[in-house]
RNA sequence: CGCGGGGUGGAGCAGUAGUAGCUCGCCUGGCUCAUAACCAGGAGGUCGUGGGUGCAAUUCCCACCCCCGCAACCA
C-alpha cells in the first residue's frame, strides 16, 4: 500500500519554531517506519508565502516579497536538515508548478463557485472583516482603530452544498479523523451550519491571480490546501499515482481542524476527487507551563535543542515528553533528565557495557531472549500503527530496561555461561538498533557499526543538570 | 451561559467501579561489565471541595472552587 503522508505548508511570516517541528519530525518518523514496512511512502512539507502579511513583513525588511520568501523558506529547510527530516518534496506556494496546478483546479471547481457584492467593517491591521460584535466602543480590539466600510465584491465557495457529505464521510469512516476529540470538535462544527466562505481577496495584492477576474488574488487559505494536490502533480498524468492510489493522510495540530475537516474535504468533493482517508491532528504546547509566544519571548527554536542535544536528542526530546495527539508542556529541565536517563543511562549505557564484555565468538539467542524481543516487536508494530508514537518509545525503553536487569541477574563477568549471555545481549540490543530507527536514525546506525565491530564509542554523553 | 484540557505521593504524569501505578528525585542495600552508570527494596498519596447513586467510587451523576489553552504575531 501506498501513502501520501503531509504536514500542512508553514507560513514563511515565522521562522521554523517547536510546533512546526513536532508535525515534521512526526511525519518524518512515519515515513520511516513505513518505508522499513515496505511500503512505499511520499513524505511532503513545504511553505505558503502569499498574502497580504508577507508583502508587508518583507517590506519593513526592505525586500520585494519573492525575495523575502526565498530566504524564509530556506531556513525551513535548513532547520528540517538539521533535524535530519527527509521529505521528498518541499512545497513552495510561489513555485511555478504550484500555480498552474492551483489555477487549473479552480477551472474545474467553477460549477461550485459564485460571485457575490460584500460590504463589511474592514481593519487593515487585522487584513480582515470584522463582524460588528467583535468591536469594542466602535473600534478594533486589536488595533484600536476604527474600521473602514467597504464594499467588495468576493468569490465564494459553495461550502453549504458540501456539509452533509462531509458529515457522512467522517460518520461512515470513509474519512478518519484522529484523537477522538477532533474528530467531535469537526462533528460540532459541522452542526453550526457553515457559510459559504469567500476564496478571493480584492485588496491583496501578493497572491496568485483570480483565475476568472484578473483584478482578484486567490484567498491565501484556500491556496494553501492546493498544496497537497499541486504538489503531487494535479492536472498531470502521475497525480494519480499518489492521490487515488495511495491513502492519504495528513497531519496537522488543532488550529487548522476547520479548514482540513470540513473545506479541504468539500473542496476535494466539489472537485470531484478523492477525499483524504485519515487527518491526525496534534495538541498545542506549552513552554514550562505558560503558552508559546513571541511577546513572552519563550519562543523554542527546534535549532537550538539541536545543537545542544545532538540530532537524535531533539528527535527523542520532542516525541517523548507526552502523547502525539495531546497537548503538552515542554520543560527544559526535563529535558535534560531524559536526556541523561534515557538516551545517556538508558540506551547508550547498555550498548556501552554489553559491547565491553563482546568477544568476537557470538551463539544463537535462547528462546526466552527471542520471546522477549518479540514481546516488544508486536507491541511496537501495534502501536505503530495508530500513531502512537510516545507509546512505541515506551515499548522499546522497557526491553532496554529489561536488558539491564537481566545482565544484573546473570552476571555475565564471572559466569561460565558468559558467551550465551552476552550472544543474547548482543540479540537483543541489535533488535533495539533496528526499532529505534526512525527516531534516532543515526544512533541506529551507530550501534550497528559498533555491534560488526566490537568496539564501544559513547553514544550520548552525560550532560549535567544545571542545579 | 463562548469552546476545550486538567486538578492523583516532593516534581511530572498513567489509570480503573472492588488491595492506587509509572518516570524523575529521595533513603537503604547489592553489583562492579558500563557513560559517578546498572539492579533490588523502601519512605511518601483521606486520588480539588461538597453532595448523590451503588454492596462498593479516585473511577458514574450533580453542584461548586481552582489552574491552563484557543478566541490576540504563532503548529
Amino acid at each position: 500500500m501506498k501513502k501520501l503522508i503531509t504536514t500542512p505548508i508553514y507560513y514563511v511570516n515565522d521562522i521554523a519554531h517547536l510546533g512546526h517541528a513536532y508535525t515534521t519530525l512526526a511525519a518524518d518518523v512515519l515515513t520511516r517506519f513505513f518505508r522499513e514496512q515496505g511500503e512505499q511512502v511520499f513524505f511532503l512539507t513545504g511553505t505558503d508565502e502569499h498574502g497580504a502579511k508577507i508583502a508587508e513583513s518583507a517590506k519593513k525588511e526592505g525586500k520585494d516579497p519573492k525575495e523575502f520568501c526565498d530566504e524564509k523558506s530556506e531556513l525551513f529547510k535548513k532547520t528540517w536538515e538539521n533535524l535530519n527530516i527527509k521529505y521528498d518534496h518541499f512545497v513552495r506556494t510561489t513555485d511555478e508548478k504550484h500555480e498552474k496546478a492551483v489555477k487549473k483546479f479552480l477551472e474545474n471547481l467553477k460549477d461550485s463557485i459564485y460571485e457575490k457584492e460584500y460590504e463589511g467593517l474592514y481593519c487593515t491591521g487585522c487584513e480582515k472583516f470584522l463582524t460588528e460584535k467583535e468591536l469594542v466602543d466602535g473600534l478594533c480590539p486589536d488595533h484600536k482603530k476604527e474600521p473602514e466600510k467597504i464594499k467588495e465584491k468576493n468569490y465564494f465557495f459553495k461550502l453549504k452544498d458540501y456539509l452533509n457529505k462531509v458529515e457522512k464521510l467522517i460518520e461512515s469512516g470513509k474519512l478518519k479523523i484522529e484523537p477522538d476529540f477532533a474528530r467531535k470538535e469537526t462533528l460540532a462544527l459541522l452542526k453550526q451550519d457553515l457559510d459559504d466562505f469567500s476564496i478571493s481577496r480584492q485588496k491583496v495584492k501578493w497572491g496568485i491571480e483570480f483565475p476568472f477576474d484578473k483584478n482578484q488574488t486567490i484567498y491565501v487559505w484556500f491556496e494553501a490546501l492546493l498544496n497537497y494536490v499541486s504538489s503531487i502533480g494535479y492536472g498531470t498524468d502521475e497525480f494519480n499515482e499518489w492521490w487515488d492510489d495511495a491513502e492519504i493522510v495528513h497531519l496537522l495540530a488543532k488550529d487548522i481542524l476547520k479548514f482540513h475537516t470540513i473545506y479541504w474535504p468539500a473542496i476535494l468533493l466539489a472537485a470531484k476527487q478523492k477525499t483524504p482517508d485519515k487527518e491526525f491532528i496534534h495538541g498545542f504546547f506549552t513552554v514550562d507551563g505558560q503558552k508559546m509566544s513571541k511577546t513572552i519571548g519563550n519562543v523554542i527554536d527546534p535549532n537550538d535543542i539541536v545543537n545542544e542535544f545532538g540530532v537524535d536528542g531533539a528527535r527523542y526530546l520532542l516525541l517523548s515528553q507526552f502523547p502525539f495527539g495531546q497537548d503538552g508542556d515542554f520543560k527544559k529541565e526535563k529535558f535534560i533528565e531524559k536526556y541523561n536517563s534515557d538516551l545517556a543511562n538508558g540506551l547508550g549505557n547498555l550498548v556501552a557495557r554489553v559491547l565491553k564484555l563482546a568477544t568476537d565468538k557470538k551463539l544463537e539467542p535462547e528462546k526466552n531472549i527471542l520471546d522477549r524481543t518479540k514481546q516488544t516487536r508486536d507491541n511496537y508494530l501495534e502501536y505503530f500503527k495508530d500513531f502512537k508514537l510516545f507509546e512505541v518509545l515506551n515499548e522499546i525503553w522497557k526491553l532496554i530496561a529489561f536488558c539491564n536487569e537481566y545482565i544484573d541477574k546473570n552476571k555475565p563477568w564471572e559466569s561460565e555461561n558468559r558467551e550465551q549471555i552476552i550472544s543474547n545481549l548482543l540479540y537483543a540490543i541489535s533488535e533495539i538498533a533496528f526499532l529505534i530507527e526512525p527516531f534516532l536514525p543515526e544512533t541506529s546506525e551507530k550501534i550497528k557499526k559498533q555491534l560488526e565491530n566490537n568496539k564501544s564509542i559513547i553514544l550520548f554523553k552525560r550532560m549535567l543538570s544545571i542545579t
